[in-house]
DNA sequence: TGTACATCAGTGAACGCGCGTTCACTGATGTAC
DNA sequence: TGTACATCAGTGAACGCGCGTTCACTGATGTAC
């Protein structure tokens, strides 16, 4: 299904683009091939030819963009800081994704759900699995140190995720309440406060 | 729209259970009218006498539960009980919900983004302000004595209900590693920790 | 360098299906006198 | 208590539209010799 040959990686891309526009355009109702079809000028036929079917573009757009955000969430979290840097440049990382990407944002917050329900959830997920670990990898050590709270893993990460994608969903519904970069100056501290752990001074 | 005779009553919750039971057991597609009406043993003549829209049934029962929730999440806080106290107890509030009303929970939390994209979230809080502003008057109060901290509304309630949802679409998802006693116990005292003002002891 | 051929990529008319909605109607309920 | 009437509730056949998908085909690209 992947392309072969360079002119059909520029379609490939073409049409997963013009499949976002028409999502947030439109929303899950615009999601069709006639509104991808007229976003792109690409034909009816490349569609299936490159994802096989609608549900095919669906997922490979999504498993396109979680796989940015996830990427730059290693990133941020792989530099020498210390886990309450990590924890600050993790939330920056995150809301500089939602600025940057703010239709690909739209797009994954809404997809988590969407479509297939949560059995679609856990697929990308564990499309997605190889990126995820280095996160555990992250947290084992400093919890060993002392420096992290011991937590049940789902429990850590919705401590530390929880507030970050609380915020982002709110930006991103355009409430006009939230200040991202307030929240990027704020948050970090307050969730490193919730996860610290016996080993660092009060 | 609203039912006049109590037989009305009877057949408008049958839709709107009918409605709910086909979202959960078939997903955003499996949400039609052919699926609401044979689940339900209602005409389709009624769905509309009742709700006038496929799309009306669907905010209808959006709003129904987002009020049983919403009132849930009130009334955990008007207890008397301190800052620590009430947010122990809106987590509590919040997980009874989804383990008693796990169908409504998968619901809620999809439409959230579902359908018409963000505009219907804002409409749908709308609708609720009344039921939410007894969350902002809790608050006020607490900071000004200096038990909670003078944190932005937004981010305040990220902070708190951020992990609490995490948590609960973690759960609701199935994917089996959320524990959600152990979430009860170990999240309102991280909270805490991460929302307390500096009146509080250390 | 030239040519033959296999594969990849792109095209768009055509199809059938299932969708949401309408509407003219019947039946049930409540109310006025 | 009885009856006439207005309103509410319920029914299901019929409609048309737009959807996702298929398919037989043409054209472009890359490769082997």
């Amino acid at each position: 299904m992947s392309p072969k040959q360079q002119r059909g990686e520029i379609t490939a891309e073409r049409l997963l683009d013009a499949a976002l526009e028409a999502y947030v355009a439109e929303g899950l109702q615009g999601f069709t091939v006639k509104a991808v079809r007229e976003r792109s000028g690409v034909s009816l036929g490349s569609l299936y030819h490159h994802f096989g079917s609608l549900d095919g573009l669906f997922t490979a757009l999504a498993d396109r963009w979680l796989g940015v955000l996830l990427g730059r969430m290693v990133t941020a979290l792989t530099g020498d800081d210390d886990a309450r840097g990590g924890i600050r440049a993790l939330t920056e990382a995150y809301f500089d994704f939602i600025r940057e990407h703010r239709d690909a944002a739209l797009f994954l917050h809404a997809s988590d759900t969407n479509r297939h329900g949560m059995a679609r959830a856990r697929e990308l997920r564990d499309a997605q699995e190889a990126r995820l670990s280095p996160l555990g990898q992250w947290v084992a050590p400093r919890v060993a140190s002392g420096e992290l709270a011991d937590l049940p893993g789902p429990l850590f990460e919705s401590l530390v995720l929880g507030p970050v994608v609380a915020t982002a969903r709110r930006w991103l519904s355009d409430m006009g309440d939230v200040d991202l970069d307030e929240a990027a100056r704020v948050l970090p501290d307050r969730i490193w406060l919730a996860v610290r752990g016996p080993g660092t001074a009060t």
